[in-house]
This record gives C-alpha cells, structure tokens and sequence, in this order.
DNA sequence: CGAAAATTTGACATGACTCAACTGGAGTGG
DNA sequence: CCACTCCAGTTGAGTCATGTCAAATTTTCG
C-alpha cells in the first residue's frame, strides 16, 4: 500500500483533500504491476485509465511507415502517462506505453475518474493544473526541438532529466531527441573531449 | 456585444451553463480593442489575465539572445492566447503578444477567474478540456517539429491553417515552423511547380 | 512616387541522416 | 565456466536538408 501515498503525496500539494476525499481517490486507483518490457497499452486499443506511476520508469512512443519507433515521453515515479488523446476521446490509441524497467502503474477508469471530479472538486482542479504545466513544458520541448541543434537538446536533457538518462539505454534517448542513436554518439564522444 | 457571443459559443458546447451562470460569465470579462501590432503582453510583464480572441489575430513570439523573433502560436477568432506559464505562476512572461491584424481580445483577470471556477463549476471543466486539447495538439507538433523535413511541416500547416496562412505575412509563418524566411521560400517555390 | 519591408534567388557552409563495418559487453546453452 | 550470439554503441564515408550571407526583385504603404 506504500505507492498509493506515492500518489497523495503528488497530489496533496496541488491539490489539498480531506480524509474522506483521500479515501475516495485511493479507492479509484487500482495497482498494476508490469515486468520489463511489458505493454500497457497498445496502438489501437482505447485508452480506459489514467496512469499514474508508482515505481519504475515507463515510455510512451508510436511507430511510423517504416516501423521505426519514436519516443514522446518517458515517465518515472510521480508522473502520469496515457495516450491522452485517445483516453479523452474514447478513439484507438496512435501510441504504445510499455514499461522499461519493472514498473507499479495506479490506474484509474475513465468513468470513475469523471465520477471523482463531480465527488472531489480538488481533483478536477488537480487535473487541471497538471495538463497547464504538461502544456507549458511540451511547448517549450516544441520549441526547443525545431530551433536547437541536437547537441543543444541532449545536453539540456542530460541536466533536466539526468536520471531517466541513467535509466534507459542511449538508443531511447536518441529516439526521444528526434536523431539517431549514430549522431548522438557522435555527439556524445564530441560533448567527452 | 456581439463578440461576447463569440465566447458563449466556445464555452457552451463543451460545458454548458444555466442563464445565471453565463451572466457572471459574461460580467468577468472585459473587451480590449487593439490596432494592428499593438502589443498585448510584453517580455517581463506579469499576465495578469486569460485572454480570449473575439476578432482578429494575434500572435505570440519570444526574441532568442540574438533579438530574432520566434513564434510559438498564431491565434484567430476563437482561440486562447496567452503566455500560460508568467499566468499560472505570476512571473515575468518570456513571451510577446502582438495583434497581427486589428483585434478585440476579452480579457479576465487571474483572480476573478479563480472565482469564477468556484462559483460556475462548468468553468472549470471547461478549462481542463482545453488543456487538455491544447496539450494532445502541443505534442503533435513536438513529435513533428522534431522529425519532419520543413517541406512536410509547411505542408501540413497549409492544410491545416490555410486561414492563418492566408492572413499574416510569410516570415511568420517560417518563423511558427522554425525554418528561415529563405528556405521557406524556397520550399514553396518548389511546391508550386 | 519613393522608401522600407518582404520575398526570391544563388553560392557556400554545417548539421544530421543513411549505410556499412566494427567493437565490446550481456546473456545463454553446452 | 567457456564460447557463441546478439544487441547496443561507435566510427567513418558519402549525401541531403537547412542555415548563412549577400544581392536582386517585388510588394506595401506613407
């Protein structure tokens, strides 16, 4: 029962609860357990929870035309992964989530999510604020991703997210930065010297 | 007071509201005229308001440390705009907003917002959707921005914003796709042959 | 009409990709 | 515990996409 504090320890901040709140918003969330490698969800299916992460470290990427895999997001403990636009949309999903170490997933269904926000206003409120600063960050990726060069993004993701660097294999941060894994070792044996 | 219809239509097909809830709606925002290039919001200024756009178009753009202007978004009639994170976290804006054409914005300010998700829950609701949806877009463009030749992108855009294409001038629109004013150019005149 | 701003064009430089070969380390089966 | 295989990572050559700079041309607007 440790990561379901987990979970209210990210919310509370945000979004303070009563006890009765608490209770209703841990009863929503269920526990799943997911092995290396395992998929949490796949493209074409619909997407019926949100995600939130307990342990472990997630990601979420898609495959284009020539089956070749594109990284969006990763995601460790105390951050929310879906493919959003098919969980609000009720549509098949474009993305893959797998879990890249063994992983704890809380997960909540649509419906009883959509049932927490009329019974817990501060979670409608939480939910808010975190797509805000979800919009705020992806914006400044955008940004960043067509006006920086390659070496400009990976050092700024090394010092941003130096712990997910240490947690996945190059190859996947190079698919996250958008170049191949072959020029982010170029980069990376010229950033080394 | 026809532009304050322009907002009722926006809201009410995602959360509606009860006639006395559009009324405190209504009375939360105020209109504000701009002439064409007058500016909105300025770097290191406070945003104070959220911002919606009755007519028009305006735009918002930040100046790298060689004074180049980069635009993050266009936004006409029926668009939000605004510098979201100086408005969420009360800091100074990194970004401008500039009218591109003649304007009339409805503006609410940050703290009658807040009141006004108390008192019209809808609200609320309202906004968590479009975040949500400007996130889900945000991050469509992240993936493209990053792993689409400049060609694809300005295709895209053209099919997409074929109305903002047609109404601010082309070095914005390189500028939106982060290529230079001459490659644009160039892209285009190989298009149309 | 004239000046300023926007767009086009072309030569050249650089960043990033592709492809192919090689290196080194982590499992795995004998 | 060794030998083998497989996969991640590195290296280098050649190529394409895009940027920079400079100049010419067109459009806009006072």
């Amino acid at each position: 029962m440790d990561y379901k504090n987990t979970l209210l320890q990210h919310i509370e901040p945000i979004a303070p609860l009563s006890e009765a709140e608490r209770m209703a918003v841990l009863a929503a969330f269920q526990p799943k357990k997911l092995k290396k490698k395992e998929m949490l969800l796949f493209k074409g299916d619909i997407s019926q929870h949100m995600r939130f992460i307990a342990k472990g470290c997630l990601r979420s990427y898609y495959l284009d035309d020539n089956g070749q895999e594109h990284i969006l997001q990763f995601g460790i403990e105390g951050w929310w992964v879906n493919d959003l636009y098919s969980y609000l949309t009720q549509t098949p999903a474009e993305y893959f989530l797998q879990a890249v170490e063994p992983a704890i997933v809380l997960q909540v269904q649509r419906s009883q999510l959509e049932a927490l926000f009329k019974r817990v206003p501060p979670m409608e409120r939480f939910f808010r604020i975190k797509m805000q600063n979800a919009y705020v960050a992806q914006q400044e990726r955008t940004i960043k991703g067509m006006r920086m060069t390659a070496e400009q993004r990976y050092i700024e993701f090394r010092e941003k997210y130096r712990e997910i660097e240490q947690r996945v294999p190059q190859y996947m941060v190079a698919s996250y930065l958008g170049v191949t894994p072959e020029h982010l070792s170029t980069i990376r044996k010229k950033i080394n010297s």
